[in-house]
DNA sequence: CATGAATGAGCCTTCATTCAT
DNA sequence: TATGAATGAAGGCTCATTCAT
């Protein structure tokens, strides 16, 4: 009983907090990094200034929190992903599933606006990049595996090592990304991304399988 | 006489102009846009801060002309550079020296921390994007002249329509930029562009090249 | 068995504020008053916030509170000290031996930091200053009457009253204790009360006794 | 005719600064040198808080321009006075003639809410002490030569060292004025400090003067 | 044109205090 | 009693902009 009472209030508190993240979520989108007020977060949020400062213990410590929570979400949708891949399927097949699959998982589960935030907070300094690039490093490792498969079963074959390969794949998908958010919503985020990586393909395909 | 005494009188508030716009050109070099305040550029300009809204209606018209100037001159640079491309190279040659130039001018004339505003600001859409907007169109019109030629002459075939082809060039080069941006400063942009292209032109060369 | 229970309670309550107390002394030792922090002090003594309030109607309270019980421990300390002065010895001397218990009790039980504190308290008459000033009565007491016997034995002399005399004392003390305050940690503040009450004692004693 | 503009408006840009100034010194009088706030000054003296910071780089400038040139003003007082001496006359009436003025000044020039922020201020930590170490200084040399005259003279005699004695003679000074301010107004300042010196004078005196 | 003092809204953060559980 | 989330009034300071001279 004494418990209850208790997690009802652990409740409450977990809901003002997630009214202060989802409100700062929702401005981070909108407005730079130090263009959003804690002011603005908090009227947003209806809850008193004070408050803020139970939860958070400053402003960078939110943005830090957001975008944690963030790429930690990415991980493990990609990571479920690749797991529920059917074997057997050719390496190029693989990579244009898994483009597509991130092209969806942008557009659906992530949405345009915190993408855009992100890749915004991506360019500021002063922000905790680890968990970004932790984040990278988890997308690196997916396409490294499947290409690493490729180079070996004779599928793909380049001059680059199959590391610098990679990077450039991870490199497109950002590149497709940035370039969603900025022409948002003018651009078909899936479309673009087969598209392109079909040239992409192409151009590390062996010759005999031409 | 009285013409020469305000000739001189203009040419003293251009000189004064010109030193606030020179000031601030360096600090925007240096440090975001809302970090750069008018006190630091009144002062490295060695002029008071009232002359400031003498010749800039406010600090926001300052940054569009700045920005302004700085996109047309580099339309102005690879217009010039087009230009000067020797006739009769391969269009495949032509796009890697064009990426080349290209990496050259992030790199050395336009800069990081310059190119990392300019990246933000697309993304927040806060401030004036036509001038952006405008040199996109300038990049793409000379990529996309090469990329028919290549057309067109056989060199380069594609089930994609020249027009799509171009964009996924100018997407590559954003996303190298982008990607340098995040990395910086460890990334070699003009060798991962080159490295990228090679990858993107192998996608489109015509078999019988190969 | 009701009883039990709420004595229990009544225990623990108790409990909660000795600690909450102590913690409070402790920092008060440490940093100014307003530097300590309820937010400190809860959580030095390890309760919540809510508890400080049902133990204390609120900050000031503590401090008056902490004051009040410091003064009077410290007229204890005083008290018992000249009821343990041995019989028969000269005034002068129990001036000297005085003035060096204060030392020692002003360096070893007050410290620097309280004393400070309490110093500019008395300057800036914010808070209640009753229990100091009933202080200063204890410490007037003693010394009025160590000089009332001097003076009726001879030994000591002087035009002024026996009560001017003795403020003059208290204000020496006091003097002496502020220089402390101002130059610590450089001022051997022993040392320099016996110099100077040696002083002051050669300037009240009979011309026989020279 | 340009330089009377300039100077109408310096004018100007100086009685601001100077109303400021004399807004907080009273504040300081009544105040905790932390209890004093921007808004309070700038409200008091009837100007914005921008304007604040257009004079003073910081509260904490503040505080220490006004100690500053507090202490300097004594200075100048005290060095006035001695070099106003009658030559010829004994140490131990130049002393009892310098308390007598250092009273007349306390009372009559300084008054009793500036004395009483200074020895709050000498209590607080965190403010830049120098300038009253500097004081001190001054003050001290006063003493010093008078004593030195003194004992050189055989007017004075004492185990102490000069310079011991010295600072007896300026601490003195110091507990007397920190009496007035915390007795204010029930304490006759120049008489104490009278009646107070003849008592540390006879500690002093050659026997064969008695 | 040039000057720089003046403005005031706004920023992040702190902290004593309240109150529902 | 005990808890700790919630409150909101300050606090020191910044900075783009205005305006009288």
């Amino acid at each position: 009983m004494k418990k209850e009472k208790s997690s009802r209030r652990q409740e409450q508190a977990a809901e003002t907090k997630r009214r202060l993240y989802d409100s700062a979520a929702q401005l981070f989108g909108q407005y730079d990094y130090d263009e959003v007020t804690i002011d603005a977060i908090v009227q947003s949020a209806g809850v008193s200034k004070g408050s803020f400062y139970v939860h958070f213990p400053s402003k960078a410590a939110l943005i830090d929190a957001f975008l944690s929570d963030y790429i930690n979400g990415l991980d493990v949708t990609y990571q479920s992903f690749i797991v529920s891949l059917p074997p057997g399927i050719k390496s190029s097949e693989q990579l244009l599933t898994l483009a597509a699959k991130v092209a969806d998982v942008l557009t659906d589960t992530i949405g345009y606006n915190r993408m855009r935030t992100a890749y915004k907070m991506q360019l500021t300094k002063a922000v905790n990049m680890e968990t970004v690039l932790n984040y990278q490093r988890d997308l690196y490792k997916i396409f490294a595996e499947i290409l690493r498969q490729g180079l070996t079963q004779g599928e793909f074959q380049s001059e680059l090592s199959p590391d610098a390969l990679t990077r450039y794949f991870v490199m497109a998908i950002r590149g497709l990304s940035y370039e969603w958010c900025i022409r948002y919503p003018d651009f078909d985020l899936k479309k673009e991304c087969l598209e392109y990586f079909r040239i992409l393909l192409k151009g590390i395909q062996s010759s005999e399988i031409l």
